[in-house]
DNA sequence: AGGGTTTTCGCCTACTGGTCGAAAACGTGG
DNA sequence: CCACGTTTTCGACCAGTAGGCGAAAACCCT
C-alpha cells in the first residue's frame, strides 16, 4: 500500500485566493490539473516529504507556512494500486512570485480546471481550513509580505475569506492583541492620490495564537474575543 | 509501507478524563500499554477501519464522536518495517460503561502507564484537541449522557479542561447558543440534599458549531463571542 | 486652491462572559 | 415543624470586545 504526499499551497493574487498546480503529462488523468507532492520515502516523514517535494516546485524559504491537513484515503482515490494521500495545506506570501517549472501555474480556486483525481476536494478542504483558522490564529501574516499596509492585509482577509471586511476592525482586532507593529515608513499612495497608508510588520512580541480561543476559560484570567452590535 | 489507524479514546469519569488503553502482550514492547487501532485494509478509508476495529473493543454504537487527529510518520516510530498511522480521537459519553476484553482498560489521561511506541504523544495530542474544540464546538455533548444537568455538564468540561468552569456561564452560553433543551424533568437532589437539578439535553435545533467562530465576520451578520471583565 | 481619494482615528452601541450574591428547592437534625 | 446546611438557579453588575458609522488627516490631480 503506498504513500503520498501532496499540498494545496495557497496565496492571495488580487482579489483572489489562488492555489498552485501542474498539468499531468500522462495519463492516468493527463493533461488534468493536481497537486504537487509525490511518494514519502522511507526514511523521511509526512512533513519533511512535503518540504522535499515542494522544493522542486517553490523555493521553500517562501512557503511561509506548512499544516497538515487530513488522510484522504478512499480505496479507489487513485486508479491501480492503492495510495493513501497525506494532504497539506501550503501558504506563501503575495510579495513573492517565485519561479516555476513550466508545467506548474497558479490557478484561482473559485474556478478550478478539470483537476485529477480527488485532488479538487483537497483545494476545497485547505481553502475552508484557511478560512477558519484566519479568524482565530495569525495565519493571516502568512499570507502577506514582512511589511504592509492594513489596506492589503485586508485584501488579502477578504480574498481568502470571500467576504469584505472592515479594514477599522482587523487593525483593532490585530494591534489589541500586540500583533501589529508600526515599521514608521508609509507606502506610496495608488496612482489615483489618497493619504498614504502606515506600513506595519508583525510583532514576534504579540500574541501567537495558534489553538482558537477558549470561551470558557479558567477563572480568573483575560478573556479572549468580544461581541458586539450589528445594529 | 504499512499503514495502521489508531484511536485514542476518550471519556469523562468522575473528575478525571480518561483514555482506553490495552495492555500489549507480544513483543516489541510486550506489556506496555497502547492504543486500540490495527493494519488498514485495503478496501477500507481509515474511518471505516478505526471503526471497524473498535468495534473488538468497544460497541460502536457507544461512539459518539470521530475524527482525525494526524498523521504520525517518523521513520523509526515502530520497530521494524515503516508503518505510518493515522491517529484518531473518539469520544464516549460517560453514561456508559461498555463491555470490553479482560486486556483493556481506561486510564486516567494524566498518569499514563508505560506507553508502547509514540502512542503517549498521541493521548496528548488527542487531549489537547479536545480542550480545544469544548471551547468552540459543541463535542462537549458527546461526552454526556442523552439527559443530563448543568452541574454534570460542568463537572465534565472541568475534568477535559482541566480547570474549574462556572456553571452559571456555561448555561449561559449554552443557552444562547439554543443548544440546551429542557426536559421538563428533574434529576434527584444527591444524599446531601439541595435543589433538585433540571435535565437538559442536546437541542438539535441549536447551532451547530464545527468550525470555531470568526472574529472577523461578514458585514451585516451576528457575532460570535464576547468578552468579559476578570475584575 | 478646490475636489476627489484613501487612510486613520474616535465615538457610540450591542453583546458577551466573569463575578457575585440572593433566592429557590430540597434533605436532615433538633 | 422549624432552623440549618446544601445545591441549584437566576438576576444584576461590570469590563472588555467588535461592528458601524462619520469626521479628520494626508495625499494626488486639475
Amino acid at each position: 500500500m503506498g504513500h503520498e504526499v501532496l499540498a494545496a499551497v495557497l496565496r492571495v493574487r488580487g482579489a483572489s485566493l489562488q492555489v498552485m498546480l501542474w498539468e499531468r503529462a500522462r495519463e492516468p488523468h493527463a493533461h488534468r490539473w493536481s497537486l504537487p507532492g509525490g511518494e514519502l520515502r522511507v526514511d523521511e516523514d509526512v512533513e519533511s516529504s512535503i518540504r522535499r517535494q515542494l522544493a522542486e516546485k517553490v523555493d521553500v524559504r517562501q512557503l511561509s507556512h506548512v499544516e497538515q491537513l487530513a488522510v484522504f484515503s478512499a480505496p479507489d482515490r487513485v486508479p491501480g494500486p492503492r495510495v493513501v494521500a497525506t494532504a497539506f495545506l501550503g501558504l506563501v506570501p503575495s510579495d513573492v512570485d517565485p519561479e516555476r517549472p513550466a508545467d506548474t501555474e497558479w490557478h484561482c480556486v473559485e474556478k478550478l480546471p478539470l483537476m485529477a483525481f480527488d485532488h479538487a476536494s483537497i483545494v476545497h478542504r485547505a481553502r475552508n481550513r484557511l478560512g477558519s483558522k484566519l479568524s482565530y490564529t495569525n495565519i493571516g501574516f502568512a499570507l502577506a509580505p514582512p511589511e504592509f499596509t492594513i489596506s492589503l492585509l485586508r485584501d488579502h482577509y477578504s480574498a481568502a475569506l470571500g467576504y469584505r471586511v472592515s479594514a477599522t476592525n482587523l487593525q483593532r482586532v490585530l494591534s489589541r492583541r500586540l500583533l501589529l507593529e508600526p515599521t514608521g515608513g508609509t507606502a506610496p499612495p495608488g496612482p489615483s492620490g489618497g493619504r498614504p497608508a502606515a506600513l506595519f510588520r508583525f510583532s514576534a512580541k504579540g500574541i501567537l495564537v495558534t489553538d482558537p480561543f477558549a470561551v470558557l476559560r479558567p477563572p480568573g484570567s483575560g478573556r479572549p474575543a468580544g461581541g458586539g452590535g450589528t445594529t
